[in-house]
This record gives C-alpha cells, structure tokens and sequence, in this order.
DNA sequence: AGGATACGTCTGGGATCCCAGTTGGGCGAG
DNA sequence: CTCGCCCAACTGGGATCCCAGACGTATCCT
C-alpha cells in the first residue's frame, strides 16, 4: 500500500517555496536572487534550485542573467494589457467551444459563484472577491472542455497574480459595476453568444483597468 | 564592440539539439532517452542535459518518468485538435485586435505568401508549402502586435511541427481548396471581420484536417 | 582631485561523484 | 517447464567541487 509516486522532489519544493515568495509579494520585484542563499535557506543544494530558477524563468516570474543573477521579474502595463488580451480570447474560446450541457452546468456553477462573490463585496472582503473572480473568469475556459488551452491560461493567469497582490486590495472600479458585468458575461455565455461575450469582456476589461486587477 | 551576450550556453546547445531532433523525426515518439548516452554523444556532461531535459519536458515535447528515463512524447488526436482551437483563437484575436494600418500592411505581405504558396503546390514541392503556410497563419497573430500572444501560440505551434513532420507530406484535402481558403481568410482578415473569420478557419481547419497536416 | 586600472569576491555554468529507486534478466525451487 | 525471487546494472536526483566571467572597490598614476 505503499504510495512511491508522491516522491516529492526537491527541485519541486524549491519551485513551489520561490513562486509563492513571489507571488505573495514577500519577494519584492527588482530583488535578485542568490542560488547559493536559497539554497542555503531551503536546507539543500544549489542543484535543484537552479532547475527551479530555470522553471521560473520559463514562467516568466523571473529573468536570469548570466554570471549576474536571477532578478524577480516585474510585469509593465504593456505586459499586463497583453495577458488581459490573451486572456479575453482563451475566455472566449472557451464558451464557443463549449457544448450545450456543458454551459448548463456552468450556469448553474458561476451563479452560486456570483452570489458568493457579492457577499465578499458587501462585507468588503477583497481578499475573498480576487479568488473568486478568478474562478469565474476560469470557468469559461473550463467550459470549453479544451486542457491543453486550460493549461495555457493559467500560465498567462497566475502572473496575473502577482500584480493583483501588488495592488493589494486597492481594487479599481466600482465593486457593484463589476459584479453586475459578471452577471452580463455569464448570461451571454449562457445563450451561446460568444461575439457578445467577447465584446463585453473586452468593455469589462477595459472599464475595470483589468490589467492590475481582478476583473 | 564585443558581443559578450552570444556566449552559447551548453544547455542551450543540448536543448535546440535534441529539439531539432525530435521535430525532425529523427528520435521516433517513444523512444526512451538517456541523460547519459545524450550527454556522451554531444561531448558534454549530464548537467546541460539534464537542464536542457527538463525544458523539454515543459514544452510538451517529452515526457519525464522518475527513476526511469525520458520518452519522447507522441501527441494524440485529442491534442492535436485542442491545439488546433488554440491556434484558431489567437490568430482570431490577433486579427481582432489589429489596428488599419497593421492590416493593410499584412495584406501586402501575405498576398505575396499566398503567390509563394501558390508556385509551390504547383510544382508539387510540399516541403516548401508547409513553412509557408504555417507563416501565413502566424501573420495574423502577429498583425496583433502583441508579442506575449505570439509566444504563446509559437509554444503551441511547434507541437504541431512534429505531427506535420510525422505525416511527411501527406496533404489531407485538395490543394487548391487550401488556398482558396487561405485567399479567403486574408480576405476577411484585411476587412477586420474577425467574426467571420474565426468561423472560416474553423471551416478550413476542419476541411483540411487541420491537426496533423499543416493547414 | 579625478580617473583609469588592477584585484578580490561575488555570480552562475558545468563536471564529477554519490545515492536511492526501478527494472529486467537469470537462477533456483516447485 | 513454469513461476517466483533475487541481484546486478541501469535510470535520474542531489551534492559537491571547480571554473570563467562580471562588479565593486581600492589604489595608483596623472
């Protein structure tokens, strides 16, 4: 009964312990950062920390300069617009790819989800808003039913994050205006109409400056 | 003058070696790799390798077994169709987000790619047609001017390069209705009619059997 | 005093060594 | 002859060592 695939890797742990310093903010961006220290830090050897850097760098968190250092990465306005821009088309993608059962149960799934997300805002719980934002933006990729373009967007996703935890709860827009375009984009992906949804994506991106914030 | 920034780094050489590699057919899907037989045949040590390995695998290109060794992966239909409507929603959104003038240029350029394409089909010279056509379709993501979108379809669209390579010049579908379809699809691109033309390349994908030739 | 230079110390890249896990083949028992 | 077990030869993961290159600083010359 022995589980030997859950072999947890050190390389992996580095990964995980870096990323989430980074997207929590602990790592400030412009910092550069030492294999040896991390190393050193982690209780291990510079080995799998440098793969970790490596996967990092792939991910875009950060920039490895050579004989220099690994300096956290930070994303400018430019990047931020073109990671909403990708996003709204995988978003879109995915409620026209999606099956008709399969935007059924989404009703159903993102409706409870906007209630929740309501009752975040109006105790004013940010921190509990971002998530399920999130989530809900989400679904309309998962909807699509489509994993390898899933995996696509979290990729460009979680660099959201960081610049989400950046601003730290300063949430840009009014709170009621976004729900309410929340509640728009799931009944256009409800009925089908993806050009709709599009179109209000794109509006909602742009009237709740998504590129910093949750959206 | 000097250029210290081109210093080739041995990961990098194993990476693009064995990336080549595997795109060219030369390592069948399947086979086991081994660090240490790769090392010895590119004259350096397991590290590169290892490093060069690892990005392989989050390319999508291999895949890694603790303990066991990399097996170049193969990617079934399934993949090859998501990847397919991955690629129509980027160069949908590319088009999409395309500004006039960017357009008039593209037209400009692509026409003089849709003649190329035209002379090699003619003379039945496959090998020439394909880079073509898969440039064709990259102009339309490029148009959008969005370079973080063009990595990420250039990330999905070499997995494609080894299905193509894999069915070594068998064409599905009629040359000619190929660019037919393409003329059409510059078409609509010039006219910033991404509505229709995202349902046109849906159309020319699946007439051409989009996953698996080149399209 | 100002600037060019030389050196010490940091960086990451690569090589080598060691270790645990996996596997497949061979040998022995039934 | 067949089945099961055991061992030997692989695998990749991690640690350690060594190296070349980049900077910062101190120093020396002008």
């Amino acid at each position: 009964m022995s589980r030997p695939t859950v072999r947890t890797t050190a390389a992996d742990r580095a990964h995980v312990h870096i990323r989430s310093a980074i997207l929590s903010g602990e790592l400030a961006v412009g910092v550069m950062l030492s294999e040896n220290d991390l190393a050193t830090e982690m209780a291990m050897s510079r080995t799998p920390v440098r793969a970790a850097l490596a996967r990092l760098q792939e991910e875009g968190l950060v920039a490895i300069y050579p004989q220099r250092g690994a300096m956290v990465r930070g994303l400018d306005a430019r990047e931020l617009e073109e990671a909403a821009e990708i996003r709204r088309a995988l978003e879109t993608a995915g409620v026209a790819g999606a099956g008709d059962v399969a935007r059924a149960a989404l009703l159903d799934r993102l409706q409870d989800n906007i209630v929740a997300q309501e009752r975040a805002l109006a105790r004013g719980d940010f921190a509990a808003f971002v998530p399920l934002a999130l989530q809900f933006h989400r679904g309309f990729v998962e909807v699509g039913g489509n994993a390898l373009m899933l995996a696509t967007y979290d990729r460009i996703q979680d660099r959201q994050q960081l610049a989400i935890n950046r601003s730290a709860g300063r949430i840009v827009g009014d709170p009621a205006q976004v729900v309410s375009a929340h509640r728009d984009l799931l009944g256009a992906a409800g009925s089908g109409d993806w050009v709709a949804f599009s179109e209000m994506l794109a509006d909602h991106q742009a009237r709740s400056h998504d590129f910093g914030t949750a959206g």
